[in-house]
DNA sequence: CAATATTTTTTGGTTCGCCAAAAAAATGCA
DNA sequence: TGCATTTTTTTGGCGAACCAAAAAATATTG
C-alpha cells in the first residue's frame, strides 16, 4: 500500500464506489492524473482484491477496499479534530496537513489518538468520523441550494475543499449556524440568506450552495 | 525535498557530517542501501547545496544541511515526546512512527506542537531537542563503557535503537537512574553494575554499554 | 614497494508512478 | 442507422530511487 494508491481508494469511496460504479474520468478529474494513470492504478488495485473494474464501464471497491477507504477517511478526520483542538489551526488549513498525516498512521497511534481526543463523532467540517470497526454513514444530505425560500435550517456539515472553507469563513457562515433562507436568484444565480446566530444578511454563491449541508 | 533525502541528511549529520567528514560506507550500512546508491543520492544533495562531496574522501554537510538535519531532528524528537507524553507509547515503540511522522510535518505545525507539549527540551530517549532556530548541542559524551569500576554516575541518555531500548527495558535499565560500575570483563565482556535506584545488579553487554550515555 | 584488500564510483538494469498521443470502444444525436 | 464526439485503454517513454556487478581509486601490509 502506497500514499498514492491510497488517495485513489479514498477518492473512489467519496465519489460513491461503494454502492455504484464510478468512472475513470471522474477519479482522473478528481485527483489531477491523466486518464491513463488513472487506468493503470486501477488494474493493480484489482488485482490486489481492493477495487472491481469492469473495462469501459466503471469502478468499484471491494469489502476489503472499502474497509481500507473507512480507515483512511477516520484517520483524516481524527488528525483533523486533532489540529484544531490541539494546535488550534483553523477549519481551511487542516485538510492539507491532515492528507499527509492519515499515511503515516498506523492503528495504534490513530486509536489512541482518538482516545486522547475523548473519542470524537464528527471532524470540524461535520463529516462522521468511522469507528473502530469502520461504522460510517454520512448523515445530512440537503444541501442548502433545495431549501425552499423561507426556510429555516441548521447548518451541519461543509464539504472540506480549502478555496470553499476560505470563502465561508469570510462570510462568517459557521457550522451550528441557523439561517433563514430569503431567496434564490434565477440562472444558477446565489442564494441569500439570514444568519438567524448574529442577525446579518449573507449572499453564498450557487456553487457554494452546493457544498454546505443543511438539516 | 524528498523522505529518502531527508533520511539521508539526519544520518550524515548524526554520523558526525557538521565537524567532519562522513564515509560513503557509513552512510550505506547505516540506511541499508547500496554503495552506488548513496554515491548518486550525495551528488543530488551536492547540486542542490546541501553537502560537500570531495570524491573517494567523503561526505560532509553544508550550512544549509546542517540547517535541514537540525529541523528534522526537533521534527523527529518531538514527535517522540507526544508519542510518550499523549500518546502513552513506551520508549521501544516511538522511534519508528517519529521517523515516519517527521517526514510530514510543516514548520507551522512542529512549532504548534512544541508548543502545546510545553517545549520540552530533550526527547524520551535523553536526546536534545533543538530549538525553533536550530540551536543543538548534544551534552553527555561519556559512555557508559569508559566509567571505571567503582564509579558512580547517573544514566542520562540512550541510542534510540528499538532492539537496544528494549533489551535495557527488559534489563530495568531507565535514565536517570543511578549506578555503580562493579567490573569490566575482558575480551569485550559485560559490564556489571549496581542500580542504585532499586539496588538490583546488572549485567550489560559490551555493545549495549557504548549506547548508554552517563555523566 | 608491490600485491592484496577495501572502498568508491560507474555502468547497466529494475520497478513505480506519471505523462502524451494513438487506438479502440461506447455514447449521443441527426 | 450512421457519423461524430467522448471516454477509455494501450503504447511508448520519462524521472526517481533502488540494486548488482564491473572498474577505478585508495589503503593496508608483508
Ligand atoms: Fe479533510
Ligand atoms: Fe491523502
Ligand atoms: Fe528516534
Ligand atoms: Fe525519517
Amino acid at each position: 500500500m502506497t500514499p498514492m494508491k491510497e488517495d485513489y481508494l479514498k477518492i473512489i469511496f467519496e465519489l460513491g464506489g461503494t454502492h455504484k460504479k464510478v468512472s475513470n474520468k471522474q477519479i482522473a478529474l478528481s485527483l489531477n492524473v491523466a486518464a491513463g494513470s488513472v487506468t493503470e492504478m486501477i488494474s493493480k488495485m484489482t488485482e490486489e482484491g481492493l477495487a472491481v473494474h469492469v473495462p469501459y464501464s466503471g469502478i468499484s471497491l471491494t469489502k476489503k477496499g472499502v474497509r481500507a477507504a473507512e480507515e483512511l477517511v477516520r484517520k483524516h478526520r481524527l488528525w483533523e479534530v486533532f489540529l484544531v483542538e490541539k494546535l488550534g489551526y483553523s477549519l481551511a488549513d487542516i485538510h492539507d496537513e491532515a492528507e499527509q498525516l492519515e499515511h503515516v498512521t498506523s492503528d495504534r497511534m490513530i486509536n489512541a489518538l482518538d482516545e486522547m481526543l475523548g473519542n470524537p463523532t464528527h471532524c470540524p467540517h461535520g463529516g462522521i468520523i468511522p469507528d473502530r470497526s469502520g461504522h460510517y454513514h454520512e448523515d445530512s444530505h440537503q444541501v442548502l441550494n433545495d431549501a425552499k425560500d423561507g426556510d429555516i435550517v441548521t447548518v451541519d456539515r461543509f464539504i472540506d475543499n480549502h478555496d470553499l472553507l476560505t470563502y465561508l469563513g469570510e462570510l462568517k457562515l459557521d457550522i451550528g449556524d441557523q439561517v433563514k433562507v430569503l431567496k434564490h436568484d434565477p440562472f444558477e444565480g446565489p442564494v441569500t440568506v439570514q444568519n438567524l446566530t448574529d442577525d446579518t444578511e449573507l449572499i453564498v454563491s450557487y456553487k457554494a450552495a452546493h457544498y454546505v449541508f443543511v438539516k
